[in-house]
DNA sequence: CCGCTACGCCAC
DNA sequence: AAACGTGGCGTAGCGG
């Protein structure tokens, strides 16, 4: 059963729920007072019942604050822009219509919030109620029932015509189902809407963050923190050993052009001053100058300010972007969740009490593309083995390391050096996986779409290039054609890699609905494990020390669970690295 | 003062 | 070394 909450214009401010049987059949619906909300959410969630809202990220904080978690919801935003990008429902009425505030809300939610999406959590404001609709009470068992009204139960009957949200659920249950395969399609919006509320959970409840240590680090690294802004300590020193080495007074290191400048002078023959250029040349510059980059990076990115700025009641908040990246990779913004550096992680310090949980995915691309491409050879390489080891054990290639460079020169389309050599021994082992990475690049490459495992699909390329590059081969060779040809070739090798990073991102998603799930249940009422990060092919769970073995076990089920729920009997696995600590630090 | 791009580096 | 995929973000530098 679906419960659809909205807040339509004519419902004057108060919430209005609607029951829906599961082929969307409208069958009741109900208004309450926004403070008795979430009161209502909670005597109402149960096993079977989805939620369906326009945004979880405008739905659920407010739920959260409340003490009130829900089981399942369906978000129309997120949703909305798979099916409308899917090739399995392009045939729908949702794929055709017209661009809408649902795609704006996509692209940009704040400016869909004042116009699609109503603010009443945050004001508490509650409108009049209309005496000509509230005839009868409802008969369900909420707390708050003296504030519930039943507008109508007679099936069909839509009070509220003007609720946009309910019009766009219908629309997305018909592109659903309609679709060419609506089984995977509909696991992809579960885990899409799935991944929308754990997304709000790991922010509510943040990641553990221990300024003391922090500081420790920071002081370690770079030096006091100084007292009136400017560079610590140590990076002063170096600066000027850079300054000496170039014989450049007043260098500042911090800037490319003078930095470049200063090392052609002295004899360096460099074009750019990135550290992997610097890397292997000889001057007494080098090694100042690659200590100066590294200690910039830290003091610049998470050093103080960056404490002072993202750390508040030791908690890091990031926001999660869900189906931020076009993948379907979840983006972030906010203190650079994504790149959290090695450096600082031993600052994550559980709370007493309670450990972290670290796991994530070993291989996780690989393998996926093992299972896409029903590559049986590679799935059996990766069977109670580490992948890339097994690569070596086989013949396949010589090291470990040659074994990653070279399954990932194939994901990500290497067209020279080591990991494109590598790529004739990777042809002959597993045929069947190279033909499908190969055949996805030439579907980009000519201009086309292609989908992940579950349907969603690449967005259309630019029209210029392919029209050059393709369909118009009367143009003459020279630079234009060359020019259409690398974009041609670089969109190839996106498409490529979105097949396989856009199915393995659902295949985390499902791991990570699964996990949440299953903590649900572990420890006791405001004292169980939830989940504070998560990021592409890696989680990390909270939890009471007493709980950490069956969050363990959770990790694991949920991986095997996903497996089976995407791949069904073919025999891929999916190993997870998990390991009980109590600071990110102390993770790998 | 602002917004923008280029660069460089961090993460997966 | 990586040139091969997806991101965020801080600084410099430039133009308004």
């Amino acid at each position: 059963m679906y419960i659809l909450v909205s807040s339509p214009p004519s419902a004057k401010g108060q919430i209005v729920l609607r029951q829906l049987d599961n082929e969307g059949q409208l069958f009741d619906t109900f208004f309450l007072d926004s403070v008795d909300f979430a009161g209502a959410v909670e005597a109402l969630d149960e096993e079977g019942v989805r939620w369906v809202w326009s945004d979880t990220a405008h739905w659920y904080p407010g739920l959260l604050e409340q003490g009130v978690r829900v089981g399942r919801c369906h978000d129309l935003r997120l949703c909305h822009v798979i099916l409308r990008n899917a090739e399995g429902a392009a045939g729908s009425e949702l794929a055709h219509g017209p661009a809408s505030a649902w795609d704006e809300a996509s692209a940009d939610r704040v400016i869909a919030g004042a116009t699609l999406f109503d603010d009443l959590l945050d004001d508490g404001m509650s409108g009049p109620n209309d005496p000509g609709r509230t005839a009868a009470l409802a008969g369900i068992p909420v707390s708050q029932s003296a504030a519930w009204a039943e507008i109508s139960d007679e099936p069909g009957d839509n009070p509220y015509g003007d609720d946009e949200s309910l019009a766009e659920f219908q629309r997305q249950l018909e592109a659903w189902l309609g679709s060419d395969r609506p089984g995977p399609l509909g696991l992809l919006l579960a885990a899409e809407s799935a991944g929308a509320l754990s997304a709000q959970e790991m922010r509510f409840f943040g990641i553990p963050w221990h300024v003391d240590v922090h500081n420790r680090i920071l002081t370690e690294m770079l030096g006091p923190k100084p007292q009136f802004g400017g560079r610590p300590a140590k990076m002063e020193r170096l600066a000027e050993q850079i300054r000496v080495a170039l014989d450049a007074h007043g260098l500042n290191p911090d800037s490319p052009q003078d930095l470049l400048k200063a090392l052609r002078r002295a004899g360096l023959d460099v074009s750019s001053t990135s550290k992997w250029e610097l890397y292997n040349l000889k001057h007494p510059v080098i090694e100042p100058l690659l200590a100066y980059k590294k200690l910039s990076r830290l003091h610049t990115a998470n050093g103080w300010t960056w404490l002072d700025t993202w750390v508040a009641d030791g908690r890091f908040r990031p926001e999660y972007v869900v189906g931020g990246v076009v993948t379907g990779r979840w983006a972030a913004k906010g203190g650079g969740a994504l790149q959290l550096p090695a450096s600082v992680r031993g600052a994550v310090v559980a709370d007493p009490g309670w450990s972290l949980v670290v796991a994530d995915a070993a291989q996780l691309e690989p393998r996926i593309l093992s299972a896409l491409s029903g590559d049986l050879a590679m799935a059996e390489a990766g069977r109670g083995h580490d992948l890339y080891q097994a690569l070596v054990d086989q013949g396949v290639v010589d090291t470990r390391d040659h074994a990653k460079v070279a399954l990932l020169g194939a994901l990500y389309g290497a067209t020279s050096g080591q990991s494109a050599a590598l790529m004739p021994r990777l042809t002959k082992a597993f045929p069947q996986a190279i033909r499908l990475v190969e055949e996805a690049a030439r579907v980009g490459e000519r201009g086309g779409i292609v989908s992940t495992w579950l349907g969603r699909s690449s967005p259309r390329p630019d029209k210029l290039w392919w029209v050059d590059a393709v369909l118009d081969s009367d143009t003459p060779a020279g630079p234009q054609r060359d020019r259409a040809r690398q974009e041609a070739r670089s969109w190839g090798r996106f498409t490529r890699n979105f097949v396989c990073q856009g199915s393995a991102a659902e295949w985390a998603l499902s791991w990570l609905a699964g996990l949440r799930q299953r903590l649900a249940v572990l420890g006791e009422p405001g004292a169980r494990p939830h989940l504070v990060y998560f990021l592409h092919d890696e989680v990390m769970v909270h939890t009471p020390e007493a709980c950490a073995e069956q969050v363990i076990q959770a990790v694991r089920e949920s991986a095997a669970a996903a497996g089976r729920l995407l791949f069904g009997e073919f025999p891929v696995e999916f190993p997870v690295e998990a390991v009980v600590v109590d600071n990110y630090g102390a993770a790998k």
